[in-house]
DNA sequence: TGTTAGCACTCGAATTGGTTGAGTGCTAAC
DNA sequence: GTTAGCACTCAACCAATTCGAGTGCTAACA
């Protein structure tokens, strides 16, 4: 058996209007569409075969159908393809700019709000991870003496983004020993990536500095801890509540379980680094759907990631999670326009 | 009529058996309790004036009692009565360290953590506030020339709370101007509280320096920032998914809305702060039920507040969410002893 | 006077049975 | 290949019924 033309409209539009209202869509209400004129015997037939096919599914005997996870891919292929084809025509109409993102400044306040932004204009919940920063290179590096018995040291990396760590020591450092530490950091380190700065480079350096060694490893130590933090991920959430929307998330314990994922933030990086290269389509947009989903516990949900990029090289994701009935096609939509939109906010901004 | 031992008795039964099953407790019930030995009959007309004193409710006309909030009320305030008895014995029992907490250096995370714990431990809503810094004092102060065309402001108060502000200026700054700069902010704002720099403060500064007015202008700008986002207060939470737990709050609509408000950390922190001065009594414990909760939202939860003392002054708050038939016995405990280890760490550390 | 046994009564919750109607699959005719 | 028609299925809904936990009240008892 094909998928021939009619089939394909048929299944098509049982999806649309499952999306729309929810509950399972019988034979009749297709056959009142005015797009495809046929009775309802015939799309019974045609529904048969789609369901063979495994695209539907009953619920039960005498129930309309719904997508199956086989239906839902199908419907979002044919809806990617077709908005790559549209691609030009758009470009141009999305000019209108979020106010509410505009005047954010620091970049974790700024993620966070385009979390909160999205969750309410989708009604979904929604995460944004905050850029690999593992790529970026050390632009600045500094230590200052902040009291008897405290160092502090600050590192900026490209991206401005900023990591401080205070060092304890025995005894205040002279200030041209201080000074010598920071013309040391800033040669060896400044233009490395994060990633370049290990153990065996750390080595080297003590050996070229030939100060008092005890000294040395602590505040060495201070500086490998604040560039580790500076790898750490951060995940910025919003929109949960949206869960409850959908009955079918709606059960105490699914919903449970789906907030507890939403909180636990080691768990959604994984999630979230865990889904494919932006390499995929030309939008850097993918779709999960049911079980190809990474996490067990969201095998009744969808997730859809898209990819952007602060500056070249540094790229973070944004997730939405909703049901598997959710309305793909906005959701695509409106990822796209908020990537553009990041897209043009960084570049004026860096 | 008068509450008399008797009456006492059988409320507090009524409310620790509806704490333990959630369902309306009946006379029987309680009759077949050990501790007071009487007939059913006799129950049910000492429930009958419980009931019109005001302290149980009857859902519907033939089934049993659940405690109104005036009757919680009067159940925590007596317990609350008894544990300020048994403070002494108590005292000593609580060595056992979390050893979930005492790895935790960095102050958000060790919050986190504290939330993430706590929640982990009650099985209700937990929000910790950072610790309001209005009062703590600028320790150090800091301006370096990150670029060309950025500044990098860093500022450490009295806790080694650091925060950071970019500043971008037209054209790099000399050397000397710079020292000038770090020297003025430094003589003037260290040893100051967060509240007390205003702009008045800044425009004798600015007169002091007599520079060019433009640059100043910026610079003084973005400390100020940088000033500001110290004052923001941080709250973390943990544990939303458990408002699911219990099918009087587990309702689509009402759940949906407390957790609206569990990431809505304005409101948050609005919330907390709202909240009465630990000085009401001795372990800056307050429990709030119902309707005296300050959100209308949680007109069905109960909130319980923690304060703990980062240091002399420095102060943030703990707080539980859960049904109005939560645990308090264990909650107060559990806080307790949670305030009392922040306590020894932090006395530990800075 | 306080306590208790007994009893009629109430009312939500659970069970049952019947009805409805949306939806199906199949067959036969067009 | 399409469609009208028909028998069939089954969740959802509703009403009637039962069940039982719990009550309030009364009368008897200590």
């Amino acid at each position: 058996m094909e998928l021939d033309e009619r089939k394909l409209k048929i299944l098509q539009a049982v999806i649309k209007t499952y999306l729309e209202t929810g509950e399972p869509v019988g034979s009749r209400t297709i056959s009142k569409m005015p797009d495809l004129n046929l009775s309802s015997a015939t799309i019974r037939n045609e529904m048969a075969d789609l369901e063979e096919l495994g695209y539907i599914i009953q619920p039960h005997t005498s129930a309309g159908r719904i997508p199956s996870d086989a239906g839902y891919r199908l419907y979002v292929d044919q809806m990617m393809a077709e908005k790559a084809l549209k691609r030009e025509e758009e470009e141009e109409r999305q000019e209108e700019h979020d106010a509410l993102l505009a005047k954010v400044d620091r970049l974790e306040h700024l993620l966070q709000q385009v979390a909160k932004v999205l969750a309410y204009n989708t009604n979904y919940a929604t995460m944004v991870t905050a850029p690999n920063y593992k790529n970026t290179k050390v632009k600045f590096i500094q230590l200052s003496q902040v009291d008897e018995q405290q160092l502090l040291a600050v590192i900026v990396v490209e991206g401005n983004v900023i990591k401080n760590k205070m060092i304890k020591v025995e005894e205040p450092l002279a200030n041209d020993e201080l000074l010598k530490f920071n013309v040391l950091l800033n040669s060896f380190l400044t233009g490395l990536s994060l990633q370049e700065i290990n153990l065996e480079l750390i080595q080297t350096m003590k050996q070229q500095a030939g100060m008092h060694a005890v000294l040395l490893e602590h505040i060495f130590e201070g500086v490998m801890d604040a560039v580790r933090s500076a790898e750490e991920l951060e995940v910025y959430t919003s929109g949960a509540n949206n869960i409850l929307k959908y009955p079918e998330l709606g059960d105490a314990n699914k919903a449970s379980e789906l907030l507890e994922v939403l909180e636990e933030k080691k768990a959604l990086n994984q999630l979230i680094e865990s889904t494919g290269d932006d390499a995929d389509n030309q939008y850097g947009i993918q779709v999960y759907i049911g079980d190809e989903t990474p996490i067990q516990t969201m095998n009744d949900c969808s997730l859809v990631t898209a990819t952007y990029e602060l500056e070249e090289g540094v790229r973070g994701k944004i997730g939405i999670i909703g049901p598997k009935r959710m309305d793909y096609d906005k959701v695509v939509t409106t990822l796209k326009n908020l990537t553009n939109e990041l897209d043009t906010i960084f570049k004026n901004k860096t």
